[in-house]
DNA sequence: GCCAAAGTGTAACTTTATTACACATGGTTG
DNA sequence: CAACCATGTGTAATAAAGTTACACTTTGGC
């Protein structure tokens, strides 16, 4: 999924998140709990990853506070569904948006605004596995993180947007 | 880089990268100093990532015992000449083996053995930036870190060498 | 109603990384 | 040569990120 436009509905791209959360839970036989809820919420409450702590901090303002464990356990949970996704140079954690299954996406972070857009680009992914291969090596998973300017970041270099 | 043969000169790999250490240092006005040559000695001593308390604790039996800070001001100081780089998925560092500068490169590391090559294919390179540039996106800098089995550890999936 | 699997809450703790600050070194320029 | 300044050092404390342990609770199936 790219960059979300200025006026998306996030309404939606929200609720459809979430639909697909408790359609792979129950696929799994996992439950839907309110921690699970609590922290998905949070994380699909912005384009951006954010920390564990960060996500304890607004926790508590909801009323629900989670302890670092609790969230790390709910992260686990959501990534294992594929609903949420870590963001390794930055420590940080994201919601998912990918309609389908997204085992593997390339993540793109905008330095600027801190905003991530996933993909997942079959020539990327050709590129990668054909550059492996050719080393001899066996690709089982990747972790791609792509760091520049959003669309709106690089349009306005002088007054960047969305901060 | 590709995967080192079994039987390379390390010698010579590491001697080559010291060299490339000095030159670099030279070019950008930096001294070589006791503890970035302990630093750098100890990332050369394998081909695998390592992390700073790990760093701590060997640096400790060379008799050269440096604490975190010291060790992470020494990282900075490789990583910003190109000569050693962050593996982000560990939360370790690596020299780097490349000939020439090593800006952006992609990374292979084996789930086994735990060994790491680097790599700089311009079709990943390519193939990034044209997917980046259909979102709009500018690239500027990248995370690529591949997981999976070296020839090695995938030729003798049952015996795994090199531990 | 009982059981096992899954989930919760709390606390302590480990690992990874940073800040602050006073001091040392080494090359260059007047 | 000596004053200067960028670069580097050493020590301590602290922050940020992630894990372990363990006793307890909830839920769905039999």
């Amino acid at each position: 999924m790219s960059f979300p436009q200025k006026h998306h509905r996030h309404e939606d791209c929200t609720s459809s998140a979430k639909a697909r959360l408790d359609e792979r839970a129950k696929k799994s036989g996992r439950r839907v709990t309110d921690n699970l809820k609590c922290v998905f919420s949070i994380l699909l409450s912005d384009h951006r990853a954010i920390g564990v702590y960060d996500i304890a901090a607004v926790s508590a303002e909801y009323g629900k506070s989670l302890q670092p464990v609790q969230i790390y356990r709910a992260l686990d949970t959501l990534m294992a569904l594929g609903c949420a996704h870590r963001v390794e140079s930055a420590n940080a954690y994201l919601a998912c948006r990918a309609q389908g299954e997204c085992t593997a996406p390339q993540i793109m972070i905008c330095t600027d605004c801190k905003r991530v857009a996933e993909m997942e680009n079959e020539t990327v992914r050709a590129a990668l596995d054909d550059a492996t291969h050719a080393n001899g090596f066996v690709l089982q998973n990747q972790h791609v993180e792509l760091l520049g300017l959003c669309p709106d970041c690089s349009s306005n270099a002088s007054q960047p947007m969305h901060h």
